[in-house]
DNA sequence: CTCTTATATAGGACTTGTCTGTTATTATAC
DNA sequence: GTATAATAACAGACAAGTCCTATATAAGAG
């Protein structure tokens, strides 16, 4: 389970609340890479301080809900040091899409041309989003630590605009295609 | 579920037992963008089925064991073609490796560059394994399906030149600090 | 003569992740 | 005055996918 060891490397960097790792990290800082429930994230933090992972303090607070922070223990240290260290493969690469592509067959060029439009708008919004982490990414940290940071950072773009290039592209074909009147369903 | 759509999708080209669908569709053509257990395939199959999306006929064959081909129904094919006209969203993307790459500052160069190395190679088989595909696609389907599939492959080839371009840059760079003598842990 | 591979199907247990709902307080917007 | 958003935590039910195992036959390798 990766988001385990995520939570470790985060809350190693700093201890937080379940409800701070869902809003500051899972869904901002590492959001290109690992987004994680909210239940999951809750659930997750109990079963590791159950397995000695962490070790967590209630803050009672006067003005706001009580709040529970989660820090990591040394077997939480020397677990996540293990972790780093063990080879992992690529995840399975799975895309409805692409279900939907390898079968446009059975649509017409105007209903996939309107799914690529769609892809197209979500992957320009993926992309602006990225360019906004960029810039808080360097207020912490030492030199090393945001030139890795900076690395997941760039693949992610990276796979934005292969995606955007590759849509395009496509857009293009199937649009002069249509046009010259080769069978188009449409 | 995809998965259900692909095999509708993939029943409509050719009506086959579970074990073709998973040999020669599910590990091959469509590989690139949809993998599935075994198991998972079979269970699907048999729910479909239940579902009035799919018919079996039950062969039984003298020298290989039974088997059963599942063909779709026309329930199957209304239910195909209403969902490949629905919009998709891209899949949340979660890569362990990208977890181990953002805490690698507890990592030395040493060790991430190994990781690094690793997934190059890993891409690379990949990437080789999807130009052993482009040639059987041609032997089916009419010109406008072989132009969607290609389209598929094409996504998978340039998502795994992103990848390799970026592992390459990297390593690049980490050694290159590295024998600068910047703080490097390693 | 035994072992492995290919063909063919399927159950059990489990992990991971999703979606929805609940409870409670305070601050802010309309 | 009322509604919504932010802070804070967590339970229930479910969906999707993984891993391991069982069963059976036949062909081919050693």
């Amino acid at each position: 389970m990766s988001l385990k060891h995520a939570i470790l490397g985060l809350l190693t960097i700093q201890p937080m609340t379940g409800y701070d790792l869902k809003h500051l990290a899972f869904d901002s800082t590492i959001a290109h890479f690992w987004r994680a429930d909210q239940a999951q994230i809750y659930r997750t933090l109990d079963s590791m301080e159950g397995e000695g992972l962490l070790t967590s303090d209630l803050r009672i607070q006067s003005e706001r809900p009580s709040k529970r922070v989660y820090a990591v223990t040394e077997a939480g240290q020397a677990e996540l040091l293990d972790w780093l260290r063990q080879p992992q493969s690529p995840p399975v690469y799975r895309e409805p899409f692409l279900v939907q592509v390898f079968f446009a067959g059975m649509l017409t060029d105007a209903e996939i041309l309107a799914h690529i439009q769609a892809h197209i708008e979500v992957h320009r919004a993926t992309l602006s989003q990225y360019h906004d982490i960029a810039i808080p990414a360097h207020d912490d940290g030492t030199e090393r630590d945001r030139l890795f940071w900076g690395m997941t950072l760039e693949l992610g773009i990276a796979l934005e605009h292969t995606y955007l290039a590759w849509l395009e592209k496509w857009q293009q074909t199937i649009r002069e295609r249509s046009l010259t009147g080769d069978d188009s369903l449409g």
